[in-house]
DNA sequence: AATGAATGAGGATTCATTCAT
DNA sequence: GATGAATGAATCCTCATTCAT
């Protein structure tokens, strides 16, 4: 007897090894049998449920780049105000669930995926355009046409706050990166208003 | 005696071919053997040089990183007044010479390499001390004790447009990005004053 | 559910190939593949099997003193008297079994090994002890406290017998070898008579 | 200007050499660059002498073994009575300058060499011919037609010996040894006595 | 005489992937 | 569904040897 439903367990178990290993090693040099055996399965069950080590790469950046998404979505349904939009788009991207080391390294190695593999490059390319559209809705009210640029930038400094934290030890401290955010987005707009 | 002082030369020439590599591929799944063919070698002569392909790589980085850090002193040397030391950095961060897609492309894979390599850690840490020193050496007249954190905001916003270039397709325009860092800057010195 | 059970059967037939390689080749210059190639798999497999050549040659040396082992507790066991007992472990080393060219060429490969692997000098140590306590027993009844010397010495002997055998041509002829060793032991038993 | 009568200087640096570094690693798995480094000299210069690794293998065998002969010459040479010939050829065998570690291992290693390339089969052959013409000469007027025999195991005797010195520990003790061989030769020639 | 330069050949080891059961 | 078995194709690295100077 086929035991039901086992496919979705299975794959979500994948996908999660494979995030927790790329943080681990730090690099995509993972094995698909360290993949597996921390997934608590075969080499050959890997391989027959994503059909390729890339497909399970692939995999584990959708459930990223999901799961960021929906923590903005959330954020957003209950923020108020633009200003407050903003923030829970920022205090999102910095959430715990997010900004956590292995999270990071992953993050990282896909943008390294994207140099090579088309699909990659194609989801990173989609989630830039949400948070920048996000952003831009949000930034509308407060800084009119300059809201796209200032958008890009504040999407661009969040890249590199992810980026640098590659260098820091210690758990990453959302906090402390929001804050950056803020202040950058408020010079922004004074800046606006000054006009 | 032997032909002498190859040396130099086949390092340099290695050093090159592994950036174009890495570039070309866009990650450091590089064969020792690709690079050297680029070089001009045999993959056993490489090895003499280099001992391992580590080292290869910890030279690439070197040598991008000194590349930048001479190109920083000479923008630097030529500038005058406060102003002009901020623009000569982002200049020269984004000039031809660096921001060019195989050097972001082999940029991009170092900090990666930072992750498991400690020496490749230490290259970046020591990169990111220096710009950050000379961003707030030129920043302290205009921003007084704000100086330290608006140089880090715009380091990491640096970064995050290195980072984003990985993105776009078509040569790197690195006048657009100095644009965008500089309006970023004047924002957060105008709202010093507004203070 | 996959084959089952190849494991044992694959180590067997890969212990056999080493020595009979090791004999041919008459060094430890031996390539996995080649000994994979005589065991009928690939060299992978080997690997998959025993991780590293070394770990091959480790087994092999086993197999010899295992089987070498057995033989002697064989021997024993149908043996009668202190010299009945004796014979038998002198007829159990140069049994068709043990003294055969492929064998002695192995076995004294391990010696080489054993300088610079310890677990190979560890193995080597451990049949020699158990050579020289069965020697010991066997000999007390005859030579008293001399027991100790005569089985060194006797010990001794048999090793420089095998050595020896390396420079001959055609098949071993453990007969011949039993009598020299016999003769030499007869010929200390009556010294000891004699005192 | 070539300097004069390099070559002999060379050639021994060499040859002393390859064994001390045989004796280190405890193989025949040196480098020519390892045996010529501690020569003094670059490993071209080396193959310049030498033509290949294998000859200068050889030349060190024939070297220990040319050492071994000379030093049982002279001991001959001042051996007076069969008896003392004995002990001269005994004392020679297990002299510090040959029953030492390095020159332990690197004859035993010479042994397997003998397993693959006939010269050194031949040079061993010619150096146990010599061992035995002179002991059965020494052991003629003492056991008169058993003095073949005697030798031959004699013979087997000292090279257990030297095999077993491998797995000893500290360096080696001749004194022991010669006693060990001398207790053994007694106990032959009183049975011939006792015939 | 002497050596730095250079390489072809090879060898241990790894790994994604396939397959039979 | 699940996995042990199995391998071909790499890849890094080593090394004896040659050569130009």
């Amino acid at each position: 007897m086929p035991k039901l439903g086992m496919e979705p367990i299975r794959k979500e178990a994948l996908v999660k090894a494979t995030i927790v290993e790329i943080g681990r090693v730090g690099s995509l040099d993972v094995t698909v049998s360290q993949i597996a055996k921390r997934a608590g399965m075969s080499s050959a069950l890997a391989h027959h449920y994503f059909g390729s080590k890339e497909e399970m790469f692939l995999a584990a950046m959708r459930h990223i780049l999901t799961l960021y998404g929906a923590e903005v979505r959330g954020a957003l349904a209950a923020a108020e105000g633009p200003e407050g939009r903003i923030r829970a788009i920022l205090r999102a991207s910095f959430s715990p669930g997010n900004f956590r080391r292995e999270a990071v390294s992953a993050w990282l190695n896909f943008w390294v995926l994207a140099q090579s593999v088309p699909e990659a490059k194609r989801l990173l390319a989609v989630y830039q355009g949400r948070l920048q559209s996000n952003l831009v809705a949000a930034l509308r009210p407060l800084a009119g046409r300059r809201a796209v640029e200032i958008a890009e930038s504040l999407g661009a400094l969040i890249d590199g706050l992810y980026l640098r934290e590659v260098l820091k030890s210690g758990p990453p401290d959302g906090a402390v990166a929001v804050a950056f955010a803020l202040r950058h987005l408020e010079a922004e707009l004074e800046q606006g208003v000054g006009e």
